[in-house]
DNA sequence: GTCTTGACTAAGC
DNA sequence: GGCTTAGCCAAGA
């Protein structure tokens, strides 16, 4: 079987589970982690791609607006609200606190609101 | 091969 | 704050 070298999903997947609990990332973010800067729609396409049973934590991933990218009022969208609100997550309406939630990797090295 | 679609983002009005 | 436009890249028809 040849080593199979890692599916752009799986590098995704991996990127979305490394998420910490409580914590949220946005689809560029993702992107940028996984090695694939500028395929943030990539990021949604291989959560889509994402099977059922997959543990990873999906519902972690939100887009640039700190919104979920659902359509509110759609069951994927209060099933992710849900999740995030089990894990601490609060929301200010449609809208979570990226400030306070927003996963920074690696803090000391981090450039994120950088000028 | 081209064209359309998509769980996106940034900039402009 | 919300809508529109443009940019971006990959998968599917």
């Amino acid at each position: 079987m040849r080593n199979r070298r890692i599916n752009r999903d799986e590098l995704i997947w991996h990127a979305v589970a490394a998420i910490p609990f409580g914590m949220v990332a946005t689809y560029g973010q993702i992107a940028e982690w996984a090695g694939l800067p500028r395929q943030a729609r990539q990021v949604g396409y291989a959560l889509h791609n994402l099977p059922a049973d997959s543990t990873v934590p999906w519902h972690r991933v939100i887009n640039a607006k700190g919104m979920i990218a659902f359509p509110p009022g759609s069951a994927q969208y209060y099933r992710q609200r849900e999740l995030l609100n089990s894990e601490g997550v609060l929301f200010v309406g449609q809208r979570i606190d990226m400030r306070r939630f927003r996963w920074k990797p690696t803090m000391d090295e981090a450039v994120w609101g950088v000028p």
